[in-house]
DNA sequence: CGCGACGTTGATTTGCCTCAACGATTGTGG
DNA sequence: CCACAATCGTTGAGGCAAATCAACGTCGCG
Protein backbone atom coordinates (compact mmCIF):
# COMPACT_ATOMS: atom_id res chain seq x y z
CA UNK A 1 0.00 0.00 0.00
CA UNK A 2 1.15 3.78 -1.06
CA UNK A 3 1.68 5.33 1.88
CA UNK A 4 1.78 8.67 1.01
CA UNK A 5 -1.74 8.38 -1.08
CA UNK A 6 -3.22 7.42 2.43
CA UNK A 7 -1.61 9.91 4.34
CA UNK A 8 -5.76 10.97 4.81
CA UNK A 9 -6.51 7.88 6.00
CA UNK A 10 -3.77 7.44 8.77
CA UNK A 11 -4.86 10.53 10.03
CA UNK A 12 -8.28 9.37 10.46
CA UNK A 13 -7.10 6.49 12.17
CA UNK A 14 -5.17 7.56 14.41
CA UNK A 15 -7.18 10.52 15.54
CA UNK A 16 -9.18 8.67 17.36
CA UNK A 17 -6.43 6.48 18.86
CA UNK A 18 -3.08 6.79 19.73
CA UNK A 19 -1.89 2.93 17.31
CA UNK A 20 1.84 2.30 17.42
CA UNK A 21 3.21 1.33 14.25
CA UNK A 22 2.80 -2.32 14.31
CA UNK A 23 -0.83 -1.87 14.87
CA UNK A 24 -1.23 0.89 12.19
CA UNK A 25 0.19 -1.19 9.62
CA UNK A 26 -2.01 -3.99 10.50
CA UNK A 27 -4.68 -1.63 9.89
CA UNK A 28 -3.65 -0.60 6.73
CA UNK A 29 -3.17 -3.71 5.39
CA UNK A 30 -6.72 -5.01 6.06
CA UNK A 31 -7.95 -1.50 3.79
CA UNK A 32 -8.49 -2.39 0.12
CA UNK A 33 -8.69 0.55 -1.90
CA UNK A 34 -11.04 1.22 -4.65
CA UNK A 35 -12.08 3.79 -6.79
CA UNK A 36 -15.63 5.01 -8.25
CA UNK A 37 -16.27 7.21 -11.10
CA UNK A 38 -19.04 9.59 -10.23
CA UNK A 39 -22.45 8.58 -9.91
CA UNK A 40 -20.81 5.19 -9.33
CA UNK A 41 -22.91 2.99 -6.79
CA UNK A 42 -20.94 1.64 -3.78
CA UNK A 43 -24.25 0.24 -2.14
CA UNK A 44 -27.83 -0.41 -4.12
CA UNK A 45 -30.92 -0.60 -1.78
CA UNK A 46 -31.44 -4.87 -1.60
CA UNK A 47 -28.05 -5.40 -1.05
CA UNK A 48 -26.02 -6.26 2.09
CA UNK A 49 -23.50 -4.01 3.37
CA UNK A 50 -20.31 -6.36 3.19
CA UNK A 51 -17.84 -3.34 3.91
CA UNK A 52 -17.09 0.08 5.62
CA UNK A 53 -15.48 2.65 3.37
CA UNK A 54 -12.82 5.49 4.82
CA UNK A 55 -12.37 8.11 2.03
CA UNK A 56 -9.23 9.47 0.69
CA UNK A 57 -10.69 11.57 -1.73
CA UNK A 58 -14.21 12.64 -3.43
CA UNK A 59 -16.98 12.31 -1.75
CA UNK A 60 -20.45 9.75 -0.98
CA UNK A 61 -24.23 10.26 -0.33
CA UNK A 62 -25.85 7.75 1.68
CA UNK A 63 -29.59 7.92 0.77
CA UNK A 64 -32.73 6.14 0.53
CA UNK A 65 -36.01 5.81 -2.42
CA UNK A 66 -39.47 6.03 -0.21
CA UNK A 67 -42.61 7.56 -1.40
CA UNK A 68 -41.67 10.78 -1.23
CA UNK A 69 -38.63 10.14 -3.56
CA UNK A 70 -34.90 10.46 -2.48
CA UNK A 71 -33.83 11.13 0.72
CA UNK A 72 -30.41 12.15 1.96
CA UNK A 73 -29.27 10.65 4.97
CA UNK A 74 -25.55 11.68 5.64
CA UNK A 75 -22.58 12.75 3.55
CA UNK A 76 -19.12 11.78 3.84
CA UNK A 77 -16.04 13.46 2.52
CA UNK A 78 -12.54 13.06 2.93
CA UNK A 79 -11.18 11.46 6.27
CA UNK A 80 -14.95 10.07 7.10
CA UNK A 81 -16.38 6.77 7.49
CA UNK A 82 -19.18 5.65 6.23
CA UNK A 83 -21.76 2.27 5.01
CA UNK A 84 -25.02 1.11 6.34
CA UNK A 85 -23.97 0.41 9.88
CA UNK A 86 -27.05 -1.92 10.41
CA UNK A 87 -26.74 -3.92 7.08
CA UNK A 88 -23.37 -4.26 7.62
CA UNK A 89 -23.89 -5.49 11.34
CA UNK A 90 -26.61 -7.64 10.75
CA UNK A 91 -25.39 -8.79 7.45
CA UNK A 92 -28.91 -8.36 6.18
CA UNK A 93 -30.75 -6.09 3.13
CA UNK A 94 -30.18 -2.46 3.37
CA UNK A 95 -32.66 -0.15 2.35
CA UNK A 96 -30.17 2.57 1.26
CA UNK A 97 -28.23 3.83 -1.70
CA UNK A 98 -24.47 4.99 -1.29
CA UNK A 99 -23.02 7.00 -4.42
CA UNK A 100 -20.18 9.03 -5.61
CA UNK A 101 -21.33 12.51 -5.45
CA UNK A 102 -17.19 13.14 -7.44
CA UNK A 103 -15.13 10.82 -8.71
CA UNK A 104 -13.89 9.14 -5.00
CA UNK A 105 -11.03 6.67 -3.57
CA UNK A 106 -11.92 5.05 -0.53
CA UNK A 107 -10.49 1.96 1.31
CA UNK A 108 -12.89 -0.59 2.16
CA UNK A 109 -13.18 -2.65 5.46
CA UNK A 110 -14.53 -5.80 4.92
CA UNK A 111 -16.90 -7.73 7.82
CA UNK A 112 -14.57 -10.12 8.48
CA UNK A 113 -11.60 -8.22 8.46
CA UNK A 114 -13.57 -5.76 10.54
CA UNK A 115 -13.89 -8.84 13.62
CA UNK A 116 -10.22 -10.19 13.13
CA UNK A 117 -9.42 -6.29 14.50
CA UNK A 118 -11.41 -6.22 16.92
CA UNK A 119 -10.02 -9.91 18.40
CA UNK A 120 -6.38 -7.98 17.83
CA UNK A 121 -6.67 -6.12 20.99
CA UNK A 122 -8.08 -3.40 22.55
CA UNK A 123 -6.47 -0.30 21.01
CA UNK A 124 -8.79 -1.58 18.14
CA UNK A 125 -11.94 -2.05 20.03
CA UNK A 126 -11.57 1.03 21.76
CA UNK A 127 -11.60 2.81 18.05
CA UNK A 128 -14.56 1.04 17.11
CA UNK A 129 -16.44 2.15 20.34
CA UNK A 130 -14.60 6.01 20.12
CA UNK A 131 -16.13 5.93 16.25
CA UNK A 132 -19.35 4.87 17.27
CA UNK A 133 -20.04 7.23 19.77
CA UNK A 134 -19.01 10.01 17.81
CA UNK A 135 -21.76 9.08 15.01
CA UNK A 136 -24.38 8.55 18.20
CA UNK A 137 -23.49 11.67 18.94
CA UNK A 138 -23.70 13.65 15.31
CA UNK A 139 -26.78 11.83 14.61
CA UNK A 140 -28.75 12.74 17.42
CA UNK A 141 -27.99 16.52 17.13
CA UNK A 142 -28.84 16.30 13.68
CA UNK A 143 -32.57 14.78 14.57
CA UNK A 144 -32.82 17.26 17.36
CA UNK A 145 -32.44 20.18 14.90
CA UNK A 146 -35.31 18.50 12.65
CA UNK A 147 -37.87 18.74 15.35
CA UNK A 148 -36.01 22.53 17.14
CA UNK A 149 -35.26 24.26 14.24
CA UNK A 150 -37.26 25.93 11.03
CA UNK A 151 -35.97 24.48 7.74
CA UNK A 152 -34.59 27.96 7.29
CA UNK A 153 -32.41 27.95 10.27
CA UNK A 154 -31.51 24.11 9.32
CA UNK A 155 -30.03 24.98 6.19
CA UNK A 156 -28.15 28.44 7.96
CA UNK A 157 -26.88 25.83 10.55
CA UNK A 158 -25.77 23.39 7.83
CA UNK A 159 -24.03 26.42 5.84
CA UNK A 160 -22.24 27.03 8.79
CA UNK A 161 -21.20 24.12 9.92
CA UNK A 162 -20.03 23.63 6.33
CA UNK A 163 -19.45 26.35 4.41
CA UNK A 164 -18.14 24.61 1.24
CA UNK A 165 -20.87 21.61 1.04
CA UNK A 166 -22.81 23.72 -1.58
CA UNK A 167 -20.05 23.61 -3.73
CA UNK A 168 -19.80 19.41 -3.77
CA UNK A 169 -23.89 18.29 -3.49
CA UNK A 170 -26.57 19.49 -5.21
CA UNK A 171 -29.60 21.93 -3.69
CA UNK A 172 -31.79 18.88 -3.92
CA UNK A 173 -29.77 16.45 -2.01
CA UNK A 174 -29.09 19.35 1.12
CA UNK A 175 -32.67 19.95 0.47
CA UNK A 176 -33.93 16.25 1.38
CA UNK A 177 -31.26 15.92 3.81
CA UNK A 178 -32.55 18.73 5.91
CA UNK A 179 -36.30 17.49 4.95
CA UNK A 180 -37.62 19.86 2.61
CA UNK A 181 -38.53 20.04 -1.27
CA UNK A 182 -36.01 21.52 -3.57
CA UNK A 183 -38.21 23.96 -4.68
CA UNK A 184 -38.63 25.17 -1.17
CA UNK A 185 -34.74 25.18 -0.89
CA UNK A 186 -34.96 27.38 -3.82
CA UNK A 187 -37.23 29.82 -2.18
CA UNK A 188 -35.35 29.97 1.05
CA UNK A 189 -31.90 30.74 -0.51
CA UNK A 190 -33.59 33.19 -1.89
CA UNK A 191 -34.94 34.82 0.98
CA UNK A 192 -31.85 34.92 2.58
CA UNK A 193 -29.98 36.59 -0.57
CA UNK A 194 -32.52 39.36 -0.47
CA UNK A 195 -32.20 39.32 3.37
CA UNK A 196 -28.53 40.26 2.95
CA UNK A 197 -28.82 42.99 1.37
CA UNK B 1 -26.05 -4.82 46.20
CA UNK B 2 -28.92 -6.88 46.43
CA UNK B 3 -28.51 -8.90 43.12
CA UNK B 4 -32.60 -9.88 43.56
CA UNK B 5 -33.66 -6.18 42.71
CA UNK B 6 -31.23 -5.66 40.06
CA UNK B 7 -32.16 -9.20 37.44
CA UNK B 8 -33.31 -6.43 34.98
CA UNK B 9 -29.92 -4.89 34.89
CA UNK B 10 -27.99 -7.76 34.97
CA UNK B 11 -29.74 -9.41 32.13
CA UNK B 12 -29.16 -6.10 30.21
CA UNK B 13 -25.87 -6.16 30.27
CA UNK B 14 -25.41 -9.92 29.02
CA UNK B 15 -27.43 -9.12 26.53
CA UNK B 16 -24.58 -7.38 25.00
CA UNK B 17 -21.32 -9.74 25.93
CA UNK B 18 -21.14 -12.45 27.26
CA UNK B 19 -19.51 -11.46 30.78
CA UNK B 20 -17.97 -14.03 33.24
CA UNK B 21 -19.11 -13.86 36.79
CA UNK B 22 -16.09 -11.82 37.80
CA UNK B 23 -16.39 -9.25 35.19
CA UNK B 24 -20.31 -9.25 35.79
CA UNK B 25 -19.62 -8.57 39.63
CA UNK B 26 -17.04 -6.10 38.58
CA UNK B 27 -19.30 -3.92 36.31
CA UNK B 28 -22.37 -3.82 39.28
CA UNK B 29 -19.78 -3.21 41.99
CA UNK B 30 -19.52 0.07 40.11
CA UNK B 31 -23.22 0.76 39.43
CA UNK B 32 -24.34 3.12 42.39
CA UNK B 33 -28.67 2.38 42.94
CA UNK B 34 -30.05 5.58 43.21
CA UNK B 35 -34.10 6.51 43.18
CA UNK B 36 -35.85 8.84 41.84
CA UNK B 37 -39.37 10.63 42.87
CA UNK B 38 -42.01 11.21 40.10
CA UNK B 39 -41.17 14.27 38.12
CA UNK B 40 -37.35 14.67 39.88
CA UNK B 41 -34.63 15.91 37.56
CA UNK B 42 -31.34 13.52 36.99
CA UNK B 43 -30.00 16.38 34.67
CA UNK B 44 -30.76 19.83 34.68
CA UNK B 45 -29.91 22.02 31.37
CA UNK B 46 -26.39 23.77 32.30
CA UNK B 47 -25.45 21.07 34.44
CA UNK B 48 -22.20 18.66 32.94
CA UNK B 49 -24.10 14.96 33.25
CA UNK B 50 -21.91 12.91 35.35
CA UNK B 51 -22.84 9.69 34.78
CA UNK B 52 -24.98 7.22 32.33
CA UNK B 53 -27.49 5.33 34.12
CA UNK B 54 -29.48 2.48 33.70
CA UNK B 55 -33.24 1.93 34.50
CA UNK B 56 -33.91 -1.01 36.68
CA UNK B 57 -37.53 -0.20 37.12
CA UNK B 58 -39.37 3.49 36.07
CA UNK B 59 -39.05 5.62 33.09
CA UNK B 60 -36.87 8.84 32.20
CA UNK B 61 -37.62 11.76 29.64
CA UNK B 62 -34.44 13.36 28.19
CA UNK B 63 -35.63 17.03 26.34
CA UNK B 64 -34.54 20.24 25.65
CA UNK B 65 -36.51 23.77 25.97
CA UNK B 66 -35.85 25.81 23.09
CA UNK B 67 -37.18 28.58 21.60
CA UNK B 68 -40.16 26.18 20.66
CA UNK B 69 -40.56 25.41 24.30
CA UNK B 70 -39.64 21.72 25.83
CA UNK B 71 -38.36 19.43 22.83
CA UNK B 72 -38.57 15.39 23.79
CA UNK B 73 -35.57 13.71 22.41
CA UNK B 74 -35.67 9.95 23.71
CA UNK B 75 -37.23 7.77 26.48
CA UNK B 76 -35.98 5.17 28.56
CA UNK B 77 -37.40 2.34 30.40
CA UNK B 78 -36.36 -0.76 32.35
CA UNK B 79 -33.34 -2.31 31.65
CA UNK B 80 -32.18 1.28 28.83
CA UNK B 81 -29.27 3.08 29.09
CA UNK B 82 -29.47 6.53 29.67
CA UNK B 83 -27.83 9.96 29.67
CA UNK B 84 -26.21 13.12 28.13
CA UNK B 85 -23.35 11.02 26.13
CA UNK B 86 -21.93 14.05 24.89
CA UNK B 87 -21.72 16.20 28.03
CA UNK B 88 -20.74 12.76 29.88
CA UNK B 89 -17.84 12.59 27.28
CA UNK B 90 -16.98 15.64 26.77
CA UNK B 91 -17.48 16.47 30.57
CA UNK B 92 -19.48 19.76 29.15
CA UNK B 93 -22.74 21.97 30.20
CA UNK B 94 -25.15 19.95 28.84
CA UNK B 95 -28.59 21.46 26.95
CA UNK B 96 -30.64 19.11 28.21
CA UNK B 97 -32.96 17.45 31.12
CA UNK B 98 -33.96 14.23 32.27
CA UNK B 99 -36.83 13.87 34.22
CA UNK B 100 -38.39 11.23 35.78
CA UNK B 101 -41.77 10.18 34.56
CA UNK B 102 -42.54 7.78 36.96
CA UNK B 103 -40.61 6.74 40.38
CA UNK B 104 -37.88 5.48 39.09
CA UNK B 105 -34.78 3.53 40.42
CA UNK B 106 -31.48 3.66 38.11
CA UNK B 107 -28.22 1.70 38.69
CA UNK B 108 -25.94 4.97 37.98
CA UNK B 109 -21.99 4.28 36.41
CA UNK B 110 -19.78 7.51 36.64
CA UNK B 111 -17.10 9.17 34.62
CA UNK B 112 -14.15 7.70 36.14
CA UNK B 113 -15.81 4.27 37.25
CA UNK B 114 -16.63 4.13 33.53
CA UNK B 115 -12.93 4.87 32.38
CA UNK B 116 -11.45 2.27 35.43
CA UNK B 117 -13.95 -0.19 33.63
CA UNK B 118 -12.33 0.49 29.83
CA UNK B 119 -9.15 -0.34 31.04
CA UNK B 120 -10.23 -3.47 32.79
CA UNK B 121 -10.13 -5.54 29.87
CA UNK B 122 -11.33 -6.13 26.19
CA UNK B 123 -14.68 -7.16 27.04
CA UNK B 124 -15.69 -3.84 28.77
CA UNK B 125 -14.27 -2.00 25.68
CA UNK B 126 -16.45 -3.97 23.44
CA UNK B 127 -19.83 -3.61 25.33
CA UNK B 128 -19.52 0.18 25.26
CA UNK B 129 -18.50 0.15 21.74
CA UNK B 130 -21.75 -2.33 20.80
CA UNK B 131 -24.04 0.17 22.79
CA UNK B 132 -22.82 2.99 20.93
CA UNK B 133 -23.66 0.95 17.94
CA UNK B 134 -26.78 0.07 18.68
CA UNK B 135 -27.78 3.41 19.99
CA UNK B 136 -26.21 5.33 16.51
CA UNK B 137 -28.40 2.66 14.36
CA UNK B 138 -31.58 3.52 16.44
CA UNK B 139 -31.39 7.28 16.43
CA UNK B 140 -30.22 7.19 12.68
CA UNK B 141 -33.79 5.35 11.86
CA UNK B 142 -35.42 8.07 14.01
CA UNK B 143 -33.62 10.93 11.81
CA UNK B 144 -34.71 9.23 8.65
CA UNK B 145 -38.35 8.74 10.12
CA UNK B 146 -38.18 12.50 10.67
CA UNK B 147 -37.80 13.13 7.20
CA UNK B 148 -39.51 10.85 5.40
CA UNK B 149 -42.79 9.92 6.67
CA UNK B 150 -45.65 12.46 7.62
CA UNK B 151 -46.64 13.08 11.17
CA UNK B 152 -49.19 10.47 11.22
CA UNK B 153 -46.63 7.86 9.54
CA UNK B 154 -44.58 8.32 12.57
CA UNK B 155 -46.81 8.39 15.23
CA UNK B 156 -48.39 4.84 13.64
CA UNK B 157 -44.97 4.04 14.03
CA UNK B 158 -44.39 4.65 16.99
CA UNK B 159 -47.18 3.10 18.53
CA UNK B 160 -46.48 0.11 16.03
CA UNK B 161 -43.32 -0.30 18.41
CA UNK B 162 -44.02 0.51 21.32
CA UNK B 163 -47.70 -0.08 22.26
CA UNK B 164 -47.66 0.48 25.43
CA UNK B 165 -45.96 3.63 25.31
CA UNK B 166 -48.92 6.06 25.46
CA UNK B 167 -49.98 4.88 28.71
CA UNK B 168 -46.50 5.62 30.22
CA UNK B 169 -45.59 8.83 28.45
CA UNK B 170 -47.85 12.06 28.28
CA UNK B 171 -49.72 12.59 25.25
CA UNK B 172 -47.45 15.95 24.80
CA UNK B 173 -44.45 14.46 25.16
CA UNK B 174 -44.76 12.15 22.58
CA UNK B 175 -45.94 14.78 20.35
CA UNK B 176 -42.52 16.79 21.07
CA UNK B 177 -40.81 13.70 20.09
CA UNK B 178 -42.63 13.16 16.77
CA UNK B 179 -41.49 16.97 16.09
CA UNK B 180 -44.89 18.68 16.09
CA UNK B 181 -47.62 19.89 18.54
CA UNK B 182 -49.87 18.49 21.18
CA UNK B 183 -52.79 19.71 19.48
CA UNK B 184 -51.64 18.14 16.00
CA UNK B 185 -51.61 15.21 17.69
CA UNK B 186 -54.82 15.21 19.09
CA UNK B 187 -56.33 15.69 15.96
CA UNK B 188 -54.00 13.23 14.14
CA UNK B 189 -55.27 10.33 16.99
CA UNK B 190 -58.74 11.78 16.63
CA UNK B 191 -58.19 11.04 12.62
CA UNK B 192 -56.99 7.31 13.71
CA UNK B 193 -59.59 6.70 15.64
CA UNK B 194 -62.04 7.53 13.10
CA UNK B 195 -60.63 5.79 10.67
CA UNK B 196 -61.19 2.87 12.59
CA UNK B 197 -64.66 2.91 12.76
C1' DC C 1 -26.28 20.82 -31.82
C1' DG C 2 -29.95 18.82 -29.03
C1' DC C 3 -31.33 16.39 -25.13
C1' DG C 4 -31.81 15.89 -20.29
C1' DA C 5 -30.73 17.30 -15.64
C1' DC C 6 -30.66 21.10 -12.58
C1' DG C 7 -32.04 25.22 -10.13
C1' DT C 8 -35.47 28.48 -10.11
C1' DT C 9 -40.03 30.81 -10.11
C1' DG C 10 -45.22 31.12 -10.18
C1' DA C 11 -49.92 29.62 -8.65
C1' DT C 12 -52.46 26.90 -5.74
C1' DT C 13 -53.27 23.54 -2.07
C1' DT C 14 -52.46 21.37 2.23
C1' DG C 15 -50.61 19.98 6.68
C1' DC C 16 -49.38 21.72 10.64
C1' DC C 17 -49.08 25.83 13.69
C1' DT C 18 -51.07 29.52 16.42
C1' DC C 19 -54.30 31.49 19.43
C1' DA C 20 -58.23 30.59 22.11
C1' DA C 21 -61.46 28.13 24.82
C1' DC C 22 -63.59 23.97 26.79
C1' DG C 23 -64.49 19.77 29.97
C1' DA C 24 -62.00 16.17 32.59
C1' DT C 25 -58.65 14.85 35.69
C1' DT C 26 -55.17 15.53 39.14
C1' DG C 27 -53.39 17.59 42.96
C1' DT C 28 -53.44 20.71 46.92
C1' DG C 29 -54.46 23.51 50.80
C1' DG C 30 -58.05 25.10 53.94
C1' DC D 1 -63.04 15.87 52.81
C1' DC D 2 -64.21 19.22 49.85
C1' DA D 3 -63.24 23.48 47.05
C1' DC D 4 -60.27 25.38 44.20
C1' DA D 5 -56.38 25.74 41.08
C1' DA D 6 -53.44 23.68 37.84
C1' DT D 7 -52.59 20.49 34.29
C1' DC D 8 -54.00 17.72 30.53
C1' DG D 9 -56.14 16.33 26.31
C1' DT D 10 -59.21 18.03 23.18
C1' DT D 11 -61.67 21.03 19.82
C1' DG D 12 -62.52 25.26 16.91
C1' DA D 13 -61.10 29.11 13.78
C1' DG D 14 -57.78 31.20 11.13
C1' DG D 15 -52.98 31.72 9.35
C1' DC D 16 -48.60 30.41 7.54
C1' DA D 17 -44.82 27.58 5.90
C1' DA D 18 -43.94 24.14 2.92
C1' DA D 19 -45.81 20.82 -0.56
C1' DT D 20 -47.59 20.22 -5.02
C1' DC D 21 -48.22 20.93 -9.88
C1' DA D 22 -46.41 23.31 -13.67
C1' DA D 23 -43.29 25.89 -16.52
C1' DC D 24 -38.96 28.22 -17.74
C1' DG D 25 -33.85 29.39 -18.57
C1' DT D 26 -29.27 27.48 -18.04
C1' DC D 27 -25.76 24.30 -18.18
C1' DG D 28 -23.21 20.02 -19.13
C1' DC D 29 -22.76 16.19 -21.94
C1' DG D 30 -23.46 12.73 -25.57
Amino acid sequence: MNYLMAETISAALSQLVDFNEEELSYFMKLLKVKKLKQHAFLLQAGEVCRMMVIINYGGLRYFKIGEKGEQSHWFAFEGDWLGDYESFLTRSPSPYYIQALEDTEIYCLYYDDMQHLYEKGVNFERFGRLMAERLFVAVGRARMDLVSLSAEQRYLKLMADFPNISKRIQVQHIATYLGIHPQSLSRIRKNIARAKE
